[in-house]
DNA sequence: TCAATTCTGTAGTGGTCGCTAAATAATGGC
DNA sequence: GCCATTATTTAGCGACCACTACAGAATTGA
């Protein structure tokens, strides 16, 4: 994205994935206005003026973060095999992410920025975005799955496809309030049920 | 809950139901963080002696403010009839509530309070125990409909309740991403499907 | 009318917010 | 060695945060 010439002047003392993983893992748990910048330093070891001059600011800074999270934790459909094997692993998957120890419960994504200041709403239109996708990346496996007989004419792939959502979006919530690995699991096991036929 | 004694002293120039409400309003929309005493200050037309005199403090007047919304616009399982179609009723009046105009989209306990500064956990424990209790009374129900005959013995009634106030949470999500009434009650219809049976 | 009580508006409190100017340090090119 | 360039540190910017001391206003009881 951005040319680098790095070979003048003083050289960067810190890692930058290890510190942009720290940052992600700080907005994770905390959200965006609930991480300050005195918190960005305190779990990176750095202080501010690095921050702002290797990310440019706070809301850049929690964007970079979400691509880093999209990229290492999220959770995308197999787009080869039975769709409804996809979708059954695609749940599973996001069961286990939003409960793995050692890391925040729940998703980065699924229950992002959803009440924000009214002075930052911007922040709030990435996060939506990625869940829109998601959304869209659903219901055009479902679509194809139609178009291949795996799934009767007629289904409704876009309520389908926001019920998975659903399904992801609430394991998110369910995994902050403290539900366990096994529990989200049967969760997902259940929501398979609503697979047509 | 309190005792008032309102005889003496200058009286109230304001109509603290209404006050509230539209307290309520601003952290629906906005949530704990995102909304400030000045936002609430010019939501409500008072100043922040007045408030504090009359709700004590932010916090106090947010989780007033939740146990109003409980009360008004929170929805609960019908106790009687058929567990299946007091399961159905209470998805579809979710999905017309998290849609309602002239009201902020989706729920104020479903999603809330999901990130917070690490200084004010605490306001995050009462949306997260009525969340569990929401659970809980689905878990119970199903539970009943399983005495009953209504469902197979057998049935995974922990999951199937987890599925639900997934189904629910999931469209408070959506609701704010801006999904229409008519997706949301398709989304609560498909979910229907994964009733046993 | 006076005193007691309660509420309202003014005007702030100390603290934290995101962010940055300026000085110092560390590198490569010459 | 010396300069240009880039990074880090110190120190602090104005703005906003939740909250409140205080004085004036409005009421009741006497």
């Amino acid at each position: 994205m951005e040319m680098r010439k790095p070979s003048r002047g003083r050289p960067r003392s810190f890692d930058e994935d290890a510190v942009l993983d720290a940052v992600m893992r700080a907005f994770w748990e905390h959200g965006y206005e609930g991480t300050s910048v005195a918190t960005l330093e305190a779990a990176t070891g750095l202080k501010a003026p690095s921050l702002y001059g290797a990310f440019g600011s706070k809301e850049l800074l929690y964007q970079t973060a979400l691509e880093r999270y999209a990229c290492e934790h999220g959770t995308v459909l197999r787009p080869d095999g039975p769709a409804r094997e996809a979708v059954s692993e695609f749940l599973n998957e996001a069961a286990d992410r939003f409960s793995e120890s050692g890391l925040p419960p729940g998703c980065m994504v699924s229950t992002a920025a959803l009440a924000l200041g009214a002075t930052q709403r911007g922040v709030a239109t990435r996060p939506a975005r990625m869940r829109s996708e998601t959304l869209a990346g659903i219901e055009q496996r479902l679509r194809t799955a139609v178009t291949e007989g795996e799934l009767p004419t007629g289904t409704d792939v876009g309520a389908l496809a926001r019920l998975f959502g659903a399904v992801v979006q609430g394991m998110s919530v369910q995994a902050i309030d403290g539900a366990t690995r096994q529990e989200l699991r049967g969760l997902a096991a259940v929501a398979m049920a609503a697979w047509p036929q």
